[in-house]
RNA sequence: GGGGAGGUGGCAGAGCGGUCAAUCGCAGCAGGCUGUAAACCUGCCGCCUUAGGGCUACGGAGGUUCGAACCCUCCCCUCCCCA
């Protein structure tokens, strides 16, 4: 069994190239995750995930907890087995559903008290049962409880949330340090790693606090989250960049929930490692295609008899096979097949961004990179 | 030939004396989506507009009324049933 081992290889300004290790694979960073929710990235088949270039994928401890339930999925031998992925996979703890299931919740010192969205039962996500659901599912990474703040926020909740954050961050990795003999065969991944996840809102001093707290604990890696929840991108900026430079070197750092495109680039300058986002895969599901030259709508009128590829630079199956009036017409069509071929798109797009960054920092040449980026696939919607 | 139903904005289909430029849906046009309750949500959708309003409208032509998509008369046109 391999434990989790993240190794460096070079940097570029605050950009990092490196790479980690699970007990299912080794992944490349800065790692861009696409998000599996319940168990799948929705309209990819892991075949396309491979094609397009992934590693390493997301699910969901809440999700999945309701269902279909963590000990269904153990006795299926776990997560990737059930799933049909032997690559890496990362878990949420369900932090995130306490900020986006908001009306149905209530947060206790003891945990969080949910109303499945399912079926309106009562279930209460403790620290210590995120941890259990999550070695049951057997991901390779798995995340602390925490609490993701909405914004915005004063600064008094935000330091009362960031402090019980850290409370949970706390019993997650003392429950953690107790598997697998507390829960026995019902762990599926011995090789493990946690990461810890810094709060504090937009406010860097508790960010501060909350990063010196959390490194403190001591975690194989370590996330911000808590950002890209509403906030003006410069704040968004400005807090990843304090924030990873007072986190640990030698761990990789996590942006939750980030991002853009533009996010991205701008956050490994910053010297973030890994990032997730639903954005690739909801966008594409409804219409927005990502391009070297810009965002498409592609329901837009415009693009009715346009014969070109979604993006001329790109060789995923879609950009190789089909042109752009075609993926309008089955996207107004309402054919599901638009939204598989566009995610296809979408997160081979995504994919090959973070494979030009690695290269950029490999050869040190990730500033010119960036101010390319920038000037090219921030442009929204043009024509030719 | 006899009996019956109906003609409303691109479609479909409400409205049946004023609060109707006309419900709802579809189609159309555009925008949004950042650790997924999202193949979703929002706005616009007769013409003009300095967005406040102005103009033309509910098969056609007359009429009743302060006022008609809604009532009356005639005409035109569909559809259904019986011969």
């Amino acid at each position: 069994m391999t434990a989790f081992r993240f190794t460096l290889h070079s940097t570029d300004g605050a950009a990092r190239r490196g790479e980690f290790h699970t007990p299912h694979g080794v992944v490349q960073t800065p790692a861009f995750m696409p998000v599996g929710t319940q168990g799948t990235v929705k309209a990819a088949l892991h075949r396309d995930l491979l094609d397009a270039g992934a590693e390493i994928i997301l699910g969901n401890t809440y999700h999945l907890f309701l269902r279909p339930g963590d000990e269904l999925i153990a006795r299926r031998g776990g997560l990737h087995r059930f799933i049909g992925w032997e690559r890496p996979i990362l878990t949420d703890s369900g932090g995130f559903q306490i900020f986006s299931l908001a009306e149905r919740r209530i947060i206790r010192e003891e945990g969080a008290e949910f109303q499945s969205h399912l079926d309106g039962s009562r279930h209460l996500l403790t620290p210590e049962r995120a941890v259990d659901i999550q070695a049951r599912l057997g991901s390779d990474i798995t995340m602390v409880l925490d609490e993701c703040l909405s914004y915005p926020a004063t600064r008094d909740v935000a330091a009362a949330s960031m402090q019980r954050s850290i409370r949970w961050a706390q019993r997650c990795r003392a429950r953690f340090a107790e598997l697998p003999d507390a829960l026995g065969p019902g762990v599926t991944n011995p090789g493990q790693a946690q990461f810890g996840i810094v709060q504090g809102g937009v406010f860097q001093d508790l960010r501060d606090e909350s990063a010196d707290a959390t490194a403190a604990i001591g975690f194989e890696g370590y996330a911000i989250g808590g950002l890209s929840v509403g906030e003006p991108v410069e704040e968004m900026y400005a807090v990843t960049e304090q924030t990873a430079r007072r986190l640990p070197a030698d761990r990789p750092r996590y942006l939750m929930g980030a991002g853009s495109p533009e996010d991205l680039v701008e956050s490994v300058a910053r010297g973030i490692d890994m990032f997730d986002c639903v954005m690739p895969t909801r966008n594409a599901r409804n219409g927005q295609l990502f391009t070297s030259e810009g965002r498409i709508n592609i329901r837009n009128a415009r693009y009715a008899e346009d014969d070109r590829p979604l993006d001329p630079a790109c060789g995923c199956y879609t950009c190789r096979h089909h042109s752009r009036a075609y993926l309008r017409h089955l996207h107004l069509a309402g054919e599901m097949t638009a939204g598989a071929l566009n995610t296809l798109h979408n997160l081979s797009f995504y994919l090959d961004t973070m494979r030009r960054i690695r290269d950029a920092i490999a050869f040190r040449t990730f500033d010119i990179f960036r101010q390319g980026f920038l000037r090219s696939a921030s442009r929204l919607s043009l024509d030719s």
